[in-house]
DNA sequence: TCTGGGGTCCTAGGACCC
DNA sequence: TCTGGGGTCCTAGGACCC
């Protein structure tokens, strides 16, 4: 048996953590820049805004009934969730971590009754709350794509926190009323393919052959739909497979045109992956850059949005001056002028650990270890005193900068800055 | 007119997830 | 004026090999 605990309106929890003042008033949680919303509490939910929607859209909205707004605030919402996944993991020693806000379990106790199911839950449940404040929902069922499922019943259909499922087919009012979108691996390309042949509902879904299934949606599609009707196909993941793509990129605020402005931000997002990589003790032999042309407003003379450019290192590096290199030589490539350009990034691949690195068997190496050194040093100061205390110049940022994070909202970092402890008078 | 068959590796792009 | 950021997996198609 399977179950997916599931945090509720995960970031706006965390910040009615520490200002239980908001626990009565609607909360909402903005994406990196203050772009657009990411995260709502249940008023703002029934207020009818959506995630995704931006943020300037909603002011008045937002002064209407008086919504709390906050920036994202990573190091607490990363922290909380440490907290909340040992306690899980104290609960249920097969877990996997999903994402941030979402961990699945395995329990063995699949014959127990249902009572006796749903009385763990809520145990387990209680626990987590009582712990840390965060309220969490639990779904049981003997698959993760069911669990999953059932979960989102636990939460917006049954509303009871803890759901069950055995055998979907036993359900049949409650599939009838679930939406095909709902389901794990269901996404707006399949949900309009499906729709297209009339297949609404979970339980429309139930009835599909699966012989046809896997011709119109390949091998993901079969895994899902066995999954969905109670064959397990996916196993927890144990061991956390290390990353094979990293990726740094950022939305401007406004357009940009001049490549010099580019230059700029990708000495910035250079830097960002060399401390990344180096974070996690990683090196990468290729990169490639990314710009992305406005999407609402494009002003490109052939209509392209996307234009990327692949660059292999000449040795394998976390060398912050060898990846602003690099990433310079390839943005000069791709850039041509007259492009308002909106987005864009740099994306290392095939990432392996330091410890391993080849050398070029022409390259002389000196001045790469040196730098390497250099780079720990780096770290180390910056680690000290904050970041962006030293590094490259051409990483400086001038005046008017684009790019750099917006956050006019965000909390403190309660429980991981001394600093921003929080203060009782 | 007729022009093999089967691999591997790589990249781009589409789909999904949070 | 203002529309996020960071991942994974899969497939199709081209280059290249014998």
């Amino acid at each position: 048996m399977f179950a997916l605990a599931d945090c509720n309106n995960f970031y706006a929890s965390c910040e009615r953590i520490f200002r239980p003042e908001l626990r009565s008033r609607p909360v909402l949680v903005l994406s990196n820049n203050d772009g657009c919303v990411v995260a709502r509490s249940n008023e703002v939910k029934q207020l009818g805004i959506a995630n995704g929607t931006p943020h300037w859209q909603i002011k008045e909205l937002i002064a209407k009934h008086k919504i709390v707004v906050f920036s994202s605030n990573y190091q607490l919402y990363g922290d909380m969730s440490a907290r909340v996944m040992d306690l899980l993991g104290q609960q249920c020693a097969d877990l996997e971590v999903y994402s941030i806000d979402e961990a699945f379990m395995r329990f063995d106790f699949y014959r127990q009754t249902q009572q006796k199911l749903e009385q763990e839950g809520k145990r387990i449940k209680g626990f987590v709350e009582q712990c840390t404040g965060i309220p969490i929902s639990i779904g049981f069922a003997p698959t993760k794509t069911l669990a999953k499922l059932a979960n989102h019943i636990s939460k917006k259909v049954t509303a009871t926190g803890v759901h069950i499922i055995y055998d979907p087919f036993e359900q049949e009012d409650l599939m009838k009323r679930i939406d095909v979108s709902e389901v794990w691996g269901i996404g707006s390309a399949y949900k309009r393919k499906l729709s297209d042949y009339g297949i609404e509902t979970v339980w429309q879904l139930l009835q599909c052959r699966e012989q046809w299934f896997y011709k119109e949606f390949t091998i993901q599609g079969l895994r899902l739909l066995k999954e969905l009707k109670g064959i397990p196909c996916m196993d927890l993941e144990d061991s956390p497979t290390s990353r094979q793509n990293m990726v740094v990129s950022r939305a401007f605020r406004r357009d940009v045109y001049a490549l010099e402005e580019l230059r700029e931000a990708f000495a910035n997002f250079a830097t960002r992956l060399g401390e990344k990589l180096r974070r996690y003790r990683q090196i990468t032999s290729s990169l490639s850059v990314f710009l992305l042309v406005n999407p609402y407003n494009n002003k490109s003379p052939d209509g392209r949005r996307y234009f990327s450019q692949f660059i292999q290192l000449p040795i394998a590096s976390s060398n912050t001056p060898e990846l602003i290199n690099a990433a310079w030589k390839a943005l000069s490539l791709c850039f041509s002028s007259g492009r308002n350009y909106k987005k864009c990034g740099i994306m290392a691949y095939g990432l392996q650990p330091e410890d391993v690195v080849q050398l070029s068997l022409f390259e002389e190496p000196e001045q790469h270890l040196k730098t390497r050194k250099l780079m720990a040093i780096t770290d180390k100061i910056n680690a000290r005193f904050g970041n962006g205390t030293v590094g490259c110049a051409a990483a400086l940022i001038s005046k008017d900068n684009k790019w750099q994070r917006l956050e006019q909202f965000r909390s403190p970092r309660y429980t991981t800055s001394w600093l921003e402890l929080l203060r009782i008078k």
